[in-house]
DNA sequence: GCCAACGTTGGC
DNA sequence: GCCAACGTTGGC
């Protein structure tokens, strides 16, 4: 059973289009315990909402884990996890931060409560009314 | 650009 | 082992 989560990344650095340009990603440089447990726990399969920080502030595009529970190339001591995702597709019409802040039914998301972690779980009836607030149901 | 929230570090 | 200081993240 795929389990569902919610990936930030700044545009800036690591964007949507860099993902769909690259096919495959790494997400790798996760440094917070709680979004590295996150990390581990995913598998592959797991779809996941591709959210843009600090500009846009919306979720852009659903990706698939394609590698799970590999160590971050990117950390020489290798304690940290990362996975490997692809994009699935663009949500129909991207969903803001503040369409999720709105939504009575969606105070209780990691992304609303938890602001600052970069890789959150996202409760399956939490993606079925973030799909809806896209216009895909 | 500011600042609140959070994690980490280091002195005691 | 506590807690103040500091750095980073991310919304505004």
């Amino acid at each position: 059973m795929a389990r569902y989560w919610l990936m930030k990344s700044e545009p800036s650095k690591y964007g949507w289009d860099d993902l769909v340009a690259e096919g495959e990603g790494v997400w790798d440089g996760v440094r917070n315990h709680r979004a590295k447990n996150n990390l581990a726990a995913m598998e592959v399969g797991d779809q996941c909402f591709f959210y843009h920080s600090r500009e846009g502030l919306e979720i852009v595009g659903i990706c698939e884990v394609s590698v799970a529970g590999i160590t971050d190339p990117t950390d020489p001591e290798g304690k940290w996890a990362a996975v490997k995702v692809k994009p699935v597709r663009k949500l129909e019409q991207p969903v803001t931060l503040k369409q999720v802040k709105a939504d009575p039914r969606l105070t209780e998301m990691e992304l609303v409560k938890l602001s600052r972690l970069s890789v959150a779980e996202v409760r399956p009836e939490e993606w079925d009314i973030v799909l809806e607030l896209a216009g895909e149901r």
